[in-house]
DNA sequence: CGTTTTCATGAAAGCGCTTGCATGATATTT
DNA sequence: AAATATCATGCAAGCGCTTTCATGAAAACG
């Protein structure tokens, strides 16, 4: 007679133990791993378990054990692969744990993201992973003086001392910015992101200080403030276009921003790179399958993600403070959307 | 004297009872909105708990009230802005309600899957999304003998009689090839999906289908089965145009194999549309974005997603079973990877 | 004005589990 | 062999909340 695992009604530990003819506790231990039971007696519940179907109640657990086993995953929204490549990152990582991801999308509400924060932070999860986090000064001081664990994901914050992973935004503009200029550009035009983020802004500099070091004077008007979606790329290419001296290349803050840029110059008639050089930034997949594949600034946001994921167990496990800001290197991807610019001559 | 709302320790009920002079019986039911409060006594608590920073435990909530207020969402995979997409639609319609979102990915893997759901289904959500089940048949008995709710997101079920919400599939097939068809094409290659999908095979269906009503026989060997990935778009491609009468266009089962297509003819330095004729299936938006763009069956997948959070939302409060499957219309999106056939003679 | 109904509120019993403490039962020591 | 240490296990007190039932007060009734 097979025993069917039939999960037809509840099973609780004290069906569990009845059936195998030991206290309660002794199972509870049994789920937690516990050391003090004996092997065999470890078996026989195991056992148990396994013939009634037995699932633990995550609810209970949490509420007795005062942890949730359970991750906060805050984004600003899920359109873009951006987001996608980092929660791919973090789920491989929390594979391996027996954490659970619960998400939140703010839609890039400040309000929400705080409020948000402090519901999170009441014992719903036992830590949080924050990307892009919008206003953190907000909660941070809350949540550090709680010592709540958290982490912040491609945030450059206004050096708040705190768990982040990053990248190389600085050299990473620097590096792109240098290439063009290698390449024989000089009137380089640059399409910000969002100025309320840090990367943002470390971007723009890295591209200020790559024309500084070539000696490239730092025109005002060839930077055009976006915010990271590809209308703006587009409004951006065509307000750096109209300049009376037009850049030979635009360097856009992100892929996305960069396929508007891409389609502001085909729709003026003028071609890439021949006419225009055209850099993004984060490589995201589909930048190397429009035509012509972006040159862009590689971001690891899987990695960014994983290391995040990463960093939030260790802090739950050894419930401490881990070292503070981890930053991944970027790296320039050249494809065909750029190249020398043409002799202007013509 | 301002009272700050700081949460620094947990503030339970009973510090809100206390402070409000009533009973921490009394705040539940303002919590729970329950009607047997008198009006000054809910504003009463709602100030002190406002006041005090109060946030309902989650978990205890759940324990208590037997509900978790949360649903699971399981998903095969985040690799792809195809899931992308329908998790904003749900992200979309949660929003609305107090519902939380925790998120699954099976990796593809159905044990897993199974395993998940026997787990899920046991109090640690209220209901369940399942995006592209791989193996409903192992559960959805289960689920549907204990009246668990959930709802089936593309999935062409096996005649199962469950809620799911899915597209018309076969008829977006059918659609497609006829517009071929029609272009003047007679050797149309077909690159299937994951063939243990039902929408995989609905849309081989719709290309049959179609065929057949323009008495055009169908080659087997114009069809190349694929798994959804791009690099079997590829190897399809190359396969098809390998015959020794190649197909003049090829429809892929989903744009990702679509975008494989396009590669490996560019790098047999054919051309898109002239030479061969591509079209997609989903609309995912990058399919707008490479080059050629292509044309593909839009699949209204944030509408999926909607409809899908909807129906289980509906169930969740009903609590009886909604109606069964509803199916979304596909629609035909013409862009410039498709043209007529070249004259042949050439 | 006394009685019945209505209604806001309180008291208390769990929900399923974790965990510190107590308790026998072995194992170790001298 | 007696005394002590070690270990497996049981007991019971919560974790923070929901919900049923009971109760006293106010409202409605004759």
């Amino acid at each position: 007679m097979k025993t069917t695992p039939k999960t037809s009604a509840k099973v609780t530990i004290f069906e569990v133990a009845a059936e195998a003819g030991v206290s309660f506790a002794t199972v509870s231990r049994v789920i937690n791993n516990d050391v003090h039971v004996k092997p065999e007696t470890r078996q026989r519940v195991l056992k148990t378990m396994q013939r009634l179907g037995f699932v633990a109640n995550r609810q209970a657990r949490s509420l007795a054990g005062g942890k949730s086993n359970t991750i906060g995953l805050l984004v600003p929204d899920l359109g873009t692969a951006y987001i996608g490549e980092i929660i791919r990152g973090i789920d491989t990582e929390l594979s391996w744990s027996d954490l659970d991801l619960i998400l939140y999308t703010t839609h890039r509400t400040a309000a929400k993201e705080a409020n948000y924060v402090a519901n999170l932070a009441h014992g719903m999860v036992d830590g949080l992973l924050l990307v892009l986090p919008r206003n953190p000064v907000d909660y941070i001081e809350t949540l550090t003086l709680r010592k709540f664990p958290f982490v912040l994901i491609d945030h450059q914050g206004t050096a708040e001392n705190c768990p982040a992973v990053g990248a190389t935004n600085w050299q990473g503009a620097y590096t792109a910015t240098e290439y063009l200029i290698q390449l024989g550009h000089e009137r380089i035009g640059f399409i910000t992101g969002s100025m309320d983020l840090g990367c943002s802004e470390d971007r723009l500099k890295g591209y200020r200080s790559a024309l500084r070091t070539h000696h490239i004077p730092d025109k005002p008007e060839l930077v055009y403030e976006g915010d990271f979606f590809q209308p703006d790329g587009y409004a951006g290419a065509c307000a750096l276009l109209d300049l009376e001296n037009p850049p030979t290349a635009i360097f856009a803050s992100n892929d996305v921003m960069a396929m508007g840029v891409l389609d502001a110059v085909r729709n003026r008639g003028q071609r890439i790179p021949d006419d225009i050089s055209v850099v993004g930034f984060d490589n995201i997949p589909q930048s190397a399958m429009v035509y012509p594949p972006i040159t862009t600034v590689q971001q690891p946001l899987e990695q960014m993600g994983r290391v995040a994921a990463q960093m939030l167990i260790n802090i739950l496990k050894k419930n401490e403070k881990e070292s503070n800001r981890i930053e991944l290197p970027t790296e320039l991807i050249v494809r065909s959307s750029t190249s020398s610019p043409r002799d202007r001559a013509g």
